[in-house]
DNA sequence: ACCTCATGATGAGGTAACCTCAGCATGAAT
DNA sequence: ATTCATGCTGAGGTTACCTCATCATGAGGT
């Protein structure tokens, strides 16, 4: 009969790429000892804007916790690993004593370069099977969909 | 210019879509002390074959860990937590001592059956941008990724 | 100057959803 | 019988989140 599509396949569907996804991408990170949540504060700081006036670029805690969509105490947390690791630094926000600027180092941005190359090439190795109309088809789908869909405001 | 389409943008397209619907499931179900997780176990025992000359319906643990991806011991900590809520119950295998068998209770048969219906309730809601050939090409899109990447076969 | 309220970061402490490894019972095969 | 495989679970760990309280600083009054 196939009366409806029954859009909870959709969903199901979603759910297997994206944990496929992750799955590979987080082993493919492990050799560096990133996972695909570090990899994605490293990215959000390795473009960060220059502050006004500031003489700098970084990122406040909170904006990444914004870009993250996680909690603010939760960057914390992030930026205290890839502190760690020198990929990041710490220092005071030159325009307001209560932030912190979290800044790449010259390690983090080569790191960083280094991933997006890989990510870039184990992309189109995912996506290989499909043609090129066939991406731009599902990019524009799901781009739809996020429209769609407003991001839900972390909180109120 | 746009020379390439990128790849990575169709991975985190990807992750945002996902995140955004298992935030919202896990919305919907939180008033029924669910999670999208435990509701995937409850669909996967509902579903459970008879089991063969047993007279009765149900999961090894080891089956529902395969069916979730996830490890044996973590089947035993979901099972655990629908058991506790008289969902579901462990009674010995009927061909094999060694092996429990999750079967699932009236109540639990009743709360799966709610949460479908709300489910494809909600799922259609949020395709509801995408009118029927829409779906369908995502459907078909998505489909071929999966086929093209062999489940990671849990370890060895 | 002072008070109040908002904002930024973090300590303390908690939870969910995973994991591995070891141990024990049972089953299957030589 | 012995050996090896299979099935479950205790013990204990990790990761990626969360809230709530606290403390410093900033911004806007009066």
């Amino acid at each position: 009969m196939s009366e409806e599509p029954a859009q909870p396949e959709l969903a199901e569907q979603l759910h297997r790429i994206n944990h496929r996804l992750r799955r590979r991408w987080g082993s493919q990170l492990a050799p560096h000892g990133m996972s695909p949540h570090y990899y994605r504060a490293l990215a959000a700081i390795a473009h960060s804007p220059h502050v006004e006036d500031g003489g700098v670029s970084g990122l406040k805690l909170r904006d990444i916790a914004e870009r993250l969509r996680i909690a603010p105490r939760s960057a914390t947390e992030v930026i205290d690993g890839l502190e760690e690791r020198g990929l990041v630094q710490r220092v005071p926000h030159p325009k307001d004593r209560r932030a912190t600027l979290v800044v790449i180092t010259d390690e983090g941005r080569a790191l960083h370069e280094e991933l997006r190359v890989e990510r870039q090439r184990s992309s189109k190795e995912f996506f290989a099977v499909l043609n090129e109309a066939d991406r731009g088809e599902l990019s524009r789908l799901l781009g739809k969909l996020i429209d769609a869909h407003p991001r839900p405001e972390r909180d109120s």
